[in-house]
RNA sequence: GCGGGCAUGGUGUAAUGGCAGCCACGGUGGUCUUAGGAGCCACUGGAGAGAUCCGUGCAGGUUCGAAUCCUGUUGCCCGCACCA
């Protein structure tokens, strides 16, 4: 009988469901691992190849530490609020929810269909009022204590979303969602105090096993830096405080830059004898969008403040006043000191302006460029009493000084901005609080939530910026729950990121109707043993988290100071690009590709979209090859880590496999127990390997070794060899191995049966093959006893014959000889 | 500009100081066949008839020995980007 995937993946898919094979308990004797994967946005095209690929490779971890007797915790559910959706329903006059519904149900049965291992009686849902009822009650914790406030500031606007953004949510100064430009507009935001944690967030990353670049792009994003604040007065008398990281250069600067927003200006400007060449400059800031000012940021523009200058507070000299929208109004004090000789920026605008440059650290030109280094490669010149210190010992040393002189302090700064934790939109978890006019800004009582969503006839977003709720009346004017009087709900709602920030703990109690999760289950499956998911959540979600998470810790909710105790990240799945003109044979049509695509051209690969036509349907896939082919070649596709393209003929490759294995155990007969002394050393090498790689996330070579296994002992194969191939084999392909198991009659199931051990002892070889090489040069190979001595195998290195022939052509006598055990003789000789 | 990563056959890749190219794709030849876009077998880094020689982006270095470590350099990818 041949390899029929379809009939058998469906059976097998019945029976675990039915059986609820993968079921994890609250406690036991068991030792416990929780696994997670990133759970998906259910959008309207449903999976992405790019979705298997972790989600594989989680179920692999979670499939054979089952078999190792772990109770494992792998659930799966849907961040399902967000604006695709609410744009499908805008469209096409549908409610959100039932769009929402019809897809979960969509991205349900193909998760279903490529068999993985989740406990499916935990999934969640973060549109469930069940489910957001907690996302509001720890937004009124977050506001109890403190961390969520209200504020007016300038903000991220999309203009085509009509929507504010979070940083983290603009990139190169586009919408990261839709690509619109995002302009800044003043508005009134709910934000969250994420910079409290940020100290936090950033030491606390030492002691998690995360990858490197996570770490890295965590630390860099929220961007510590140790300097100073120091007061500089103006000849009108206020004082503007600077930020600087270089307090060591304060004898030479020679100007100052205030942001074009700095609140000084205003109060200047009756006095300034150019108001309105700074008025004109505000203005042209302001109307620039956060593109324009990140494409026009290679040339300085500025306005020297006519009739103000600044006072540097270490030598009393006068120094000119610019505004310049190189100094942004979000980070430091919105004001500097410039310092041309030591900053690259400072540099360019002094050049642009023909300031004077002064040289405070010797050691450059600084007539050429900027000399920037902040290390003890340079000393101080021209800078009173830090002249001879090197930089390391003047920054200390001036610090002292200004604080003793009441005029600066040390201070740390941060890139890192508060949350914008607010959005003028229709679907998203509303804010639970009650503005009234005379208790101000009240928490809704937590016997009220869930607040639910009001159905509404229209979920177009207002051009005035207001959302969609703010139309419903009846929704909208409410009674105060402190004073009894009339008052209105807030009418945003909150962003994507709310609901993901906090779901990894209600898998750990999911119908708990009393508290997020019970104390029980929290203390028992926290943290979260190893968590996988993308790189492009490393600021956002992963960072937004961990944030969530300190905070619940803080007030006692949860028992760990850290949501997760591993990361790993995948690379992602392109599409073969249709315009490489490496496709192409003539020389015309590589011209006219270059011509209309440039260097896009050039790229054999690229994202999947639509409009290339690159788009790869899984369930196509399991459609024509099965579930557990498709699970197979995702994982042998390359590096986990890296983005690998997608082939179609690759794909061949898997299914051939699976064929091959079906091939050998129809072919196995006979009730051998051990395996053949023959294959030793290959089953117990293979289990080692397998077993491994996949702890160290490198399921492509834990493949390639069963694949070179099944070549070697395809023909041969006893019972107990079969036995175990085809547990080694479960974690991948986990339909095929149950059905082979029972087939040949096994004990059980083979998903859950117990994984197969191996002994270092038995993964030796009697005789090794050692390589010899001539003054390291590879000139033959002898077959010699496993860890026989050093001097046996240069013996039989020297006794070989190609080897004996090249040294006496060669001559010269022996020196030294070099062996490493079991691998190679090196022979010296001159 | 800053931070990080990568570079190996026709292709995806493997080897993280010890026989470069495991495994797979593709290709070539054979076999079976009415047929082969199925299966099976053999070969498949380059040059050479061969013994051999050459080969991991490029140039150096360390080492008995380097794809791997170090220095420099070129190209590509990712993240951030006027963060003082």
């Amino acid at each position: 009988m041949n390899y029929e995937f379809e009939a058998i993946e469906a059976k097998w898919q019945k029976i675990w469901e039915e059986k609820k094979l993968y079921a994890c308990q609250n406690g036991g004797d068991k030792e416990k691992f929780y696994a997670l994967v990133e759970f998906p946005y259910p959008s309207g095209e449903g999976l992405h190849v790019g979705h298997p690929r972790p989600y594989t490779a989680m179920d692999i971890i979670a499939r054979k530490k089952r078999m190792e007797g772990k109770n494992v915790l792998f659930p799966m559910g849907y961040d399902a609020f967000g604006l695709p959706t609410e744009n499908y329903a805008i469209k096409h006059h549908i409610h959100p929810r039932a769009v929402t519904e019809k897809n979960i149900a969509n991205f349900r049965r193909q998760l279903k269909s490529l068999g993985y291992s989740f406990d499916w009686d935990r999934e969640i849902n973060t549109t469930d009022p069940k489910y957001f009822k907690w996302t509001q009650w720890i937004f009124l914790q977050m506001f109890k204590n403190g961390l969520a406030y209200k504020t007016k500031m300038p903000v991220n606007w999309c203009t085509s979303c009509k929507c504010v953004l979070a940083n983290e949510e603009v990139t190169e100064g586009v919408c990261e969602r839709c690509g619109s430009p995002v302009i800044r507009k003043e508005k009134s935001q709910w934000m969250l105090r994420i910079t409290k944690y940020a100290d936090r967030l950033v030491d606390d990353l030492e002691n998690l096993d995360y990858i490197e670049r996570v770490k890295l792009q965590q630390t860099n994003w929220i961007g510590r830096s140790h300097g100073a604040e120091v007061t500089f007065r103006s000849t009108l008398g206020d004082e503007i405080l600077v930020y600087t990281t270089r307090p060591d250069t304060l004898f030479g600067a020679t100007y100052m830059v205030l942001s074009p927003e700095h609140e000084l200006i205003g109060k200047w400007m009756e006095k300034l004898e150019n108001p309105e060449e700074v008025r004109a400059y505000q203005a042209a800031a302001a109307a620039k969008s956060d593109l324009e000012r990140t494409e026009l940021n290679k040339e300085k523009t500025g306005v020297k403040l006519g009739g103000v200058m600044g006072i540097n507070p270490v030598n009393g000299k006068e120094i000119p006043i610019f505004i310049s929208d190189y100094v942004l109004s979000t980070y430091g004090t919105g004001a500097i000191m410039a310092v041309p000789a030591h900053d690259d920026r400072d540099w360019a605008f002094a050049k642009a302006f023909g300031l004077p440059i002064i040289e405070v650290v010797a050691g450059g030109n600084v007539e050429e460029a900027a000399f920037t280094l902040k290390d003890d490669t340079g000393i101080m010149v021209n800078s009173g009493f830090l002249n001879g210190m090197t930089v390391r010992q003047a920054i200390p040393a001036i610090t002292k000084w200004l604080e003793e002189q009441g005029i600066g302090r040390a201070k740390t700064n941060y890139k890192l901005r508060d949350w914008v934790f607010a959005r003028q939109r229709y679907w998203g978890e509303p804010i639970p609080i009650v503005h009234c006019p005379v208790c101000g800004q009240v928490a809704l009582p937590e016997e009220q939530l869930p607040l639910l969503l009001p159905d509404v006839e229209s979920y177009e977003p207002t051009d005035d910026g207001e959302s969609p709720l703010s139309a419903i009346t009846d929704w909208v004017n409410t009674t105060c729950p402190k004073c009894g009087g009339p008052a209105k709900r807030e009418t945003d709602t909150m962003p994507q990121w709310a609901g993901s920030s906090w779901y990894y703990l209600r898998y750990m109690d999911p119908h708990n109707d009393e508290a997020l999760a019970s104390k029980e289950a929290l203390e028992y499956w926290s943290p979260v043993d190893w968590y996988n998911g993308g790189m492009e959540h490393t600021t956002l979600h992963l960072l937004y988290s961990r944030f969530w998470h300190k905070f619940l810790y803080d007030i006692g909710v949860v028992p760990t100071p850290e949501p997760y105790a591993k990361r790993t990240s995948h690379g992602m799945i392109l599409g073969a690009n249709p315009h490489y003109v490496g496709n192409f044979d003539t020389q015309e049509q590589k011209d006219e590709m270059l011509r209309k695509y440039g260097s896009d051209a050039l790229r054999p690969a690229v994202k999947m979209s639509k409009s290339l036509g690159n788009v790869v349907n899984p369930d196509d896939v399991i459609r024509e090859y099965g579930a557990d082919t498709m699970r197979l070649y995702v994982m042998f596709i390359g590096d986990f880590e890296k983005a690998a393209t997608w082939s179609p003929n690759a794909v061949k490759g898997c299914k051939r496999f699976l064929d091959r294995v079906w091939a050998m155990a129809e072919s196995v007969t006979g009730d051998a127990a051990e395996y053949s002394a023959e294959n030793m050393s290959r089953m117990h090498k293979t289990v080692k390997k397998v077993t491994e790689d996949i702890d160290a996330l490198k399921p492509n070579t834990a493949i390639a070794a069963l694949m070179t296994l099944l070549n070697e002992i395809g023909d041969h194969c006893n019972r107990a060899e079969l036995k175990t191939f085809l547990q080694l084999l479960s974690p991948f392909a986990p339909h095929i191995c149950d059905e082979l198991w029972e087939r040949k009659g096994f004990e059980g199931i083979c998903s859950v049966s117990q994984w197969p051990a191996y002994s270092e002892d038995k993964c030796r070889d009697q005789t090794v093959t050692m390589a010899v090489q001539v003054n390291g040069k590879l000139r033959g190979t002898i077959q010699a006893e496993a860890d026989c001595a050093d001097s046996d195998a240069v013996a039989a290195a020297l006794a070989d014959e190609k080897v004996a022939r090249f040294l006496a052509k060669q001559g010269g006598s022996l020196r030294k000889s070099i062996v490493v055990k079991n691998k190679l003789v090196n022979l010296i000789v001159k």
